[in-house]
RNA sequence: GCUCGCAUAGCUCAGGAGGUAGAGCACUUCAUUGGUAAUGAAGAGGUCUCCGGUUCAACUCCGGAUGUGAGCACCA
């Protein structure tokens, strides 16, 4: 007799052991046909795995999470199966589930094209419908390794024997398709209901450059057709937000040829630029930074010194010039410390906070960049702590107060932060890191919110904490940094005198909360569909007349706005209304104030929010209390802006 | 950097057996002075990314370069 608790609480009776599949049939026919593994004692299995013993069993269908990564796990094995009947020559590699989907590499002669693929899913749907049994089979290592050589799986034989041989080899059979898997998977090819392979691309074997190429096909599985059209759906949601196609659409920035990688800004997206540029300065003054500006162009000598030579040589744009070899910065660090050591710093000095808006370039890999959220010329929201060891943790936790504040100011509250410790390769000594990672530790805790360790991930220098961004479609943005440094001070010779009169260096704390303002920007872009909360708009309101007889009266408006310090702007075109609100709509600008004779006669301005709302008349003085409010709130939620388009 | 695509008017995109090209929007001009997402008409606008090759003839076919897209690798 044995006992099966259900996740409901309720308890089961079974006289002999019993799988997964019988105890979902016990429960009822609904559920044994929904049934695509279970979980016992929170370890996924299969539907055939028998229970022996008393166990908490929970099956497990496509409506929780473990079901779907099934289900998607599985239908890479339907399409690896697919791709091995159309192209027997394939050799399969590995298949794992992702984010919404899955992906299989294949070795094959020949890229596959988009025919290929609707070919592949058109066999994929033949094999569904032949609903063939999965069956879990364990081999010895030896039989395993022949059965796959003799299949000329030469992959696959790779991965079988790299497996550690205390491990036991399990494989999945659907038909004449047999592949090595951990598992679990679904009972039979009869279980997909929907999906779709998406692309193609080239995917190196082990994720190793040096290695060859493979050709990787990504695929999405759903529980039904419907949530497949969302999926489909939410995916051309975020092509809609493309920052690139925004950038151009709204007049924001572009790029050309002959500046790969580097941002042509034009008027508007400036504005955004340097709207943030100044509130990130004001709000570093606040937290007692000091601003300085060091050179872009430094003797190629400095960077030998700080040891970015012999690191990122490949990755510096240099120029020859006057018989001399220079390097546009890369980083702002060596410059700040050559501030810092100018003049004899003491103690009491520490900590001291600089702060440079400094434009760095560095030669970032063709294939890897990606309008602005990866480019060659950008300049961060950068500052350098010069502090003792002891203020380590102070100055984190410091840090963490004004990046929760900037954070909020934009719209995100959602943060993920991560600390990533020693790696193997590193400078200092193990009690400098272990006092070190502990300061980071405690600052980090001391803010109450979850975080990630992420062992040996640190720099080679020291730990350093991650900050990503969650945006409106539930993406990651890794924007703020906080980086532990006990190494750059003393290559640099810094030092200040402490209290007992020795010299000592400095530790540095590399920090930013932004990153870089280019890749912000972008984010910002993405996250509000261009939509900016009115603080960051460049264009916060248009005036706009019926005709031309409210002419003067629309410019002496737009007047006194500016003088308020708005960013307002006023079409006077000869145009109909319908025409100016529907191009200043698809501008996305927030406020949109129509004249006409009733408005000019009576000193007031028709105005019109950018959802569409029509608030009706109200007076200029309302409408400037009404939008310095707004601005005021800045993007926090809550506030209008991104509280509407986060509801999209 | 690697694999595979793509590159035609300011933008979004058509096009052809290899015989120097088209639409919509934008732009210019004219008419129109209108109340909350497109007033009408006319006009102008192109070394079809660049460099080679094949050909009587290349925007079209072939090779290369550059840029760019997806993915991989990289990201101090």
């Amino acid at each position: 007799m044995l006992t099966v608790t259900l996740p409901d609480g309720s308890n089961r009776e079974y006289p002999q052991p019993v799988s997964v599949a019988e105890i979902a049939a016990s429960i009822g026919p609904g559920l044994a046909k929904a049934a695509l593994a279970g979980r016992v004692n929170d370890v996924l299995v299969d539907t055939s795995h028998v229970v022996d013993g008393d166990a908490r069993v929970a099956i497990v269908t496509d409506r929780d999470s473990y079901g779907l990564e099934v289900l998607r796990h599985s239908c890479a094995h339907l399409m690896a199966q697919a791709v091995r009947r159309l192209f027997p020559e394939a050799q399969v590699t590995i298949g794992p589930v992702i984010d919404d989907g899955f992906y299989y590499d294949f070795a094959y002669s020949r890229p596959f094209t988009p025919e290929d693929l609707a070919a592949i899913e058109q066999t994929m749907t033949e094999i569904v419908k032949e609903d063939l049994g999965v069956e879990r089979k364990l081999l010895e290592r030896d039989e395993a390794v022949a059965l796959f050589r003799d299949m000329g799986e030469h992959y696959k034989v790779e991965i079988i024997e790299s497996i550690p041989s205390d491990e036991p080899l399990s494989f999945y059979q659907q038909g004449e398709f047999i592949d090595l898997c951990r598992g679990p998977h679904v009972p039979s090819t009869g279980k997909f209901k929907a999906f779709k392979l998406t692309s193609v691309a080239g995917a190196y074997w082990r994720g190793d450059s040096s290695r060859e190429m493979l050709q990787r096909i990504y695929g999405t599985a759903w529980p039904n057709a419907k949530e497949l059209r969302l999926h489909l759906q939410r995916i051309e949601e975020a092509e809609k937000r493309d920052h690139r196609k925004l950038g151009r659409q709204l007049d924001l920035f572009h790029f050309q040829e002959e500046a790969p990688g580097m941002v042509f800004w034009h008027p508007k997206g400036w504005t955004i630029y340097q709207v943030i540029r100044s509130y990130m300065k004001k709000v570093q003054d606040e937290h007692g930074y000091l601003e300085i500006n060091t050179p872009q162009l430094i003797d190629f000598s400095l960077w030998e010194k700080s040891g970015h030579a012999a690191k990122f040589s490949e990755e510096m744009f240099t120029v020859e010039s006057d018989n001399r070899h220079y390097a546009l910065k890369p980083m702002n660090c060596p410059g700040k410390v050559q501030v810092f050591k100018q003049g004899v710093k003491s103690y009491r000095d520490l900590p001291m906070r600089l702060a440079e808006f400094g434009s760095c370039h560095r030669y970032e890999p063709s294939g890897s960049m990606h309008g602005l959220m990866r480019v060659r010329n950008f300049v961060q929201d950068d500052g350098h702590i010069f502090c003792t060891q002891e203020q380590i943790q102070s100055e984190v936790a410091e840090f963490m107060e004004l990046l929760f504040r900037v954070y909020r100011d934009f719209g995100f509250d959602d943060v993920l932060l991560r600390l990533s410790t020693r790696p193997e390769k590193r400078v200092g000594s193990d009690e400098l890191w272990d006092r070190a990672e502990d300061a980071l530790r405690q600052a980090l805790d001391a803010t109450g919110r979850e975080w990630e360790l992420v062992p040996g991930e640190g720099a080679f220098y020291g730990p350093k904490i991650e900050y990503s961004l969650r945006d409106c479609m539930g993406r990651l943005q890794q924007c703020g940094t906080m980086q532990v440094d006990f190494f750059m001070a003393e290559r640099l010779g810094a030092h200040y005198v402490d209290e007992d009169n020795s010299r000592k260096h400095p530790v540095m704390l590399h920090r930013a909360a932004l990153g870089s303002f280019e890749r912000f920007i972008g984010v910002l872009i993405e996250h509000y569909a261009g939509a900016l909360p009115v603080w960051l708009a460049p264009v916060q309101a248009v005036v706009m007349n019926i005709t031309d007889k409210q002419a003067e009266y629309c410019q002496k408006v737009e007047e006194s706005l500016k003088s308020k310090g708005f960013r307002v702007a006023s079409d006077l075109r000869n145009e109909k209304i319908g025409l100016k609100i529907r191009e200043h709509t698809m501008q996305k600008t927030p406020w949109l104030l129509v004249v006409g004779d009733r408005e000019a006669d009576s000193g007031s301005v028709s105005v019109r929010k950018r959802g569409g709302e029509d608030l009706g008349k109200m007076t200029f003085d309302a409408f400037c209390d009404h939008l310095g409010e707004e601005v005021a709130q800045f993007g926090r939620s809550g506030s209008d802006g991104a509280l509407r388009q986060t509801a999209t």
